[in-house]
RNA sequence: GGGGACGUGGCGGAACCGGUAGACGCAGCGGACUUAAAAUCCGCUUUCCGAACAGGAAGUGUGGGUUCGACCCCCACCGUCCCCACCA
């Protein structure tokens, strides 16, 4: 018996694929169609098992969907734009391009190790002329639709880098990267207007049925839609210029109305900025709201500062009450029309900022069981349920009502209109990067923000940029940077921000069907796309997926996409984790220093050079900085591949962090071994005539039921499931081995491993193409259809019915699978178990469930 | 502060639609093989009472409820994790 050795096995078997384009999508198939697509790496240099998992969860679904009969596309590519790169160029003066094309090398060849059935052929980069030069095509479309345009705004600043950032490379106030406390700084960006298609982003979860509702609530959240009323409080006095219709709050209370008794204003609100310039103390303040610290901690500490700027407004329902109108560090310009109205009694904010000025509190809200008289919001404001009072002509209302009334008179005074307003902001895509998409645009004196023409696409990025300094070497390129206006010819400058690296990925999954056609998006992408299973991590829930959600929705307005949404199936898997290990001292250490020791049931760990005991950690997201982070080259070394993908489908919910173990990976390579046993035994297939050999029966019963538990568990996603049927279907064969069996089991047995290899193909595919070719098979077992399963066999002709009294298992009988209620009562009645037990006890009820159970109820 | 998910043996987890809780794996224990160890193979393994592979009791975070029957549905609470967050 030849021991099972996946260092020989796996090569050949990659090689045979290869060799046979097993792997390619079929432009001429009729099959139906099947895009099943991951989430592109960003090719970093090294495959992680995270990588592994997330790749080896795409595959068996791309291998189960093609012998299934799709025609299944199952793409890759490299997600290549990016701050490591750069950072490689400043730390090493290597060229980011040249770094980045060995990266990619090196990954690809330890992806294919992995042996996924990807379609190579249709492989790019997105740091590829080819690829970045058509996005740029495409960008160009949406200038001129008006989706793309330029405006000055608000972004994070590092001082150390010299680049925005965006709000997700902010920690705790900080440059992720420089640990500089990032600056807030008016910029004029780049933005595209996603904001245009909030609704449609918003309404279009609801159809995306094969999504998590996790990740769909994630973007509704995101986008954020609230309902309310745009308000204009005008003037008391003359109304500072260009604020004759007063100013425009928005709120979704306007119930409390009557409740106002201030109006607040953001510091970066242009009536903020009119005031700053003839009044310093305004000017001083808007100045220290603008030091304030971004994060998290410091906006929960911050207090609410205010200044009073002493111009006086009118209430919208009253022309003789007055309210003051102040600047306010809590009042964020860019959401709503960054002004409010504080109503201190039914809102925190403006509770804690009347208190700390002296405002007033007065309540129009009664909470239900609460008296008119004696009702009053002490240092927690009532935002609860209730009844509209000391309020006009919304007293009595409850809050609905009392919103709709006070929108009605707000529309028909023409002092407002109730409205949608929303979270999202547009997308600012600028980036002060040097290794990026560069964003094809020229700025003349003349002429303005003129776009590249068409023709003189791609605008490349030059070669040998200087990263050495801070800040975006395409900036100090003059010879790139220097070029005559494309409109009038006089002298001017390219755009030298580059696009933010989720520009590149909004779109990539259009370029995969056509990969070389002329066009960036080409007419196979009608036929492929949607995608029909995406997988990915969760940390792109609101990012790349609502962002490539918005690409397909505006290249559709332009006429390139034929779908409005571009994942129809969404999967989110979990990470790897590994346990940690540290020294007593505080050092971290790596998984292949350490030993484990198992002293009963506990585990101690040592450090294998000098022996020192360690401090076991709780499985933690493999990291660098705790070093525990587990290679699959490593792996692969000792197990092979096939042990390697199985495990980490095995072990946990796809959906669920999985625990990286050695013992986990050890049981896996068990079963590759058990299974590749099974087939190195057996004998040629016998001529089964005639006897009816009961251990070949049950067999074939296990065989028939463990296909349809495995088909349907692969259907949903349930890899776990399916991998511990397989684990009991090789029980089975071992069970009735081949030595000594009878000609019925023989054949039993090769009808068992003919479906077992095609089983665990999509896991364990290069053992399968072994397993398959051992028993004869005819092509590679890549390329064979899934088995069917004969539902007569895939049940049991009887089932066992536990039997309760009360609802406590007290017996078991047994009964024809589909027998009729008469017939289990019969049954159950006749047995003498049962019925000794009910001697002296009357049934009050007796009920069946079909195949299921049985419970008497006494009386 | 807002939103959401999840709590099942020593561990990862399974349980279709409300119908035998703990499949399968790991770890552990016992045995076989071996001079020995590793590997491999066989068996046991929710807890408690019990000599028992007799029988019984308890049991899916806690407390209630609905039901012939609840891990599953409802209410309240406790705990853990995730997302968002001065969003008016």
């Amino acid at each position: 018996m030849a021991r099972y050795d996946p260092k020989l096995v796996e090569p050949r078997w990659r090689a045979a694929w290869a060799e046979a384009s097993v792997d390619r999508a079929d432009p001429a198939s009729h099959a139906p169609k099947y895009y099943a697509l991951e989430m592109f790496p960003y090719p970093s240099g090294k495959l992680h098992v995270g990588h592994a998992r997330n790749y080896a969860m795409g595959d068996v679904n791309a291998r189960f969907r093609r012998a299934r009969g799709f025609n299944v596309l199952h793409p890759m590519g490299w997600d290549a734009f990016g701050l490591p790169a750069e950072n490689a160029a400043a730390e090493r003066g290597v060229d980011p391009a040249e770094w980045t094309a060995g990266n990619i090398a090196a990954m690809r060849d330890e992806l294919k190790r992995l042996g996924l059935a990807i379609d190579w052929s249709r492989e790019f980069a997105t740091c590829d002329a080819e690829y970045y030069g058509r996005q740029q095509a495409l960008f160009l479309k949406l200038w001129a639709r008006g989706l793309a345009y330029r405006k000055e705004g608000v972004v994070n600043w590092d001082p150390v880098d010299m680049t925005v950032l965006a709000n997700e490379q902010v920690i705790d106030g900080r440059g992720w990267r420089s640990d500089a406390p990032v600056e807030r700084k008016k910029l004029t960006q780049w933005f595209l207007r996603i904001t245009d298609y909030a609704d449609e982003l918003l309404d279009g979860l609801a159809a995306l049925d094969r999504w998590p509702d996790k990740v769909k609530l994630m973007q509704e959240n995101w986008i954020g839609r609230s309902r309310g009323l745009e308000l204009s409080f005008t003037f008391a006095g003359p109304a500072p210029t260009g604020f004759a219709g007063g100013v425009k709050v928005y709120t979704t209370r306007p119930d409390t109305l009557y409740g106002a008794s201030f109006v607040a204003i953001a510091p970066d609100h242009p009536l903020a900025e009119q005031l700053a310039a003839g009044d310093a103390a305004a000017a001083a303040f808007i100045a220290r709201c603008r030091t304030g610290g971004t994060s998290e901690a410091a906006i929960e500490s911050a207090e609410k500062l205010g200044h009073d700027t002493g111009l006086r407004v009118v209430h919208p329902f009253d022309s003789k009450w007055q309210l003051p109108v102040w600047i306010s560090n809590f009042v964020l310009m860019d959401y709503g029309t960054g002004a409010i109205f504080g109503c201190p009694a039914h809102d925190q904010r403006d509770l804690e900022f009347a208190r700390r000025y002296g405002l007033p509190v007065k309540e129009v809200v009664l909470p239900p069981g609460e008296d008119a008289a004696s009702f009053h919001v002490k240092l927690e404001a009532w935002t609860g349920p209730g009844r509209i009072f000391n309020s006009g002509f919304l007293d009595g209302l409850d809050i609905e009502a009392a919103k709709a009334a006070a929108i009605a008179r707000a529309e028909a005074d023409g002092r407002g209109q109730g409205t949608a307003v929303y979270r999202l902001r547009d997308w600012g895509v600028s980036r002060q990067r040097g290794w990026g998409c560069p964003i094809p645009a020229i700025h003349c004196q003349a002429c303005g923000v003129v776009p590249v023409p068409e023709a003189d696409l791609p605008v490349r990025l030059p070669s040998g940029l200087d990263f050495s300094k801070p800040g975006n070497p395409l900036a100090r390129d003059l010879s790139w940077k220097q070029v005559p206006c494309p409109r009038c010819g006089a002298p001017a400058e390219r755009e030298t921000d580059t696009f933010d690296t989720f520009v590149d990925s909004a779109w990539y999954f259009a370029r995969f069907p056509d990969a070389h056609a002329e066009a960036p998006i080409g007419p196979a992408a009608g036929e492929w796309l949607p995608v029909d299973q995406y997988i990915g991590g969760i940390e792109h829930a609101v990012l790349h997926l609502l962002y490539a959600r918005f690409m397909t929705r505006a290249l559709r307005d332009e006429g390139l996409m034929a779908v409005d949404e571009p994942f129809a199936g969404l999967f989110t898997q979990g990470m790897v984790t590994h346990e940690t290990y540290r020294r007593q001292s505080g050092e971290w250490i790596e998984p292949a220093a350490v030993r484990i020791a198992t002293e009963g049931a506990t585990r101690r760990a040592y450090e294998i050079a000098g022996g020192q005991p360690l401090v076991i950690g709780e499985p933690e997201k493999m990291s660098k900085s705790k070093r525990n982070v587990v290679a699959p080259a490593d792996i692969a070394d000792t197990y092979g591949i096939d042990a390697t993908r199985l495990f980490v489908l095995s072990d946990s919910p796809p959906e669920r962090d999985v625990q990286w173990t050695t013992a986990g990976v050890e049981g896996a390579w068990r079963l590759v071994n058990r299974i590749w046993a099974e087939f190195d035994s057996q004998p040629p297939a016998a001529d089964a005539s005639g006897a009816q050999d009961p251990a070949a029966v049950a067999l074939r019963r296990t065989t028939h039921r463990t296909i349809k538990a495995v088909t349907e568990a692969l259907e949903t996603f349930r890899f776990n499931s399916a991998v511990a049927r397989i684990h009991e279907l090789v029980g089975q064969l071992r069970a009735a081995p081949a030595a000594g069996a009878g000609p019925a089991l023989i054949t039993a047995r090769a009808e068992t491993l003919a479906a077992l290899a095609r089983l665990v193909a999509p896991f364990s595919p290069h053992l399968a193409e072994e397993c398959w070719a051992r028993l004869g098979g005819e092509g590679l077992v890549a390329a064979a259809p899934w088995p069917d399963y004969d539902r007569a066999l895939a049940e049991d002709d009887e089932k066992i019915l536990p039997v309760q009294i009360d609802g406590k298992r007290r017996g078991e009988v047994r009964a024809p699978t589909g027998a009729s209620e008469e017939r289990v009562r019969e049954i159950v009645l006749a047995d003498p178990d049962i019925a000794r037990r009910l001697e002296g006890v009357t049934v009050r009820k007796l009920i069946v469930v079909k195949d299921r159970i049985v419970n008497l109820v006494t009386g």
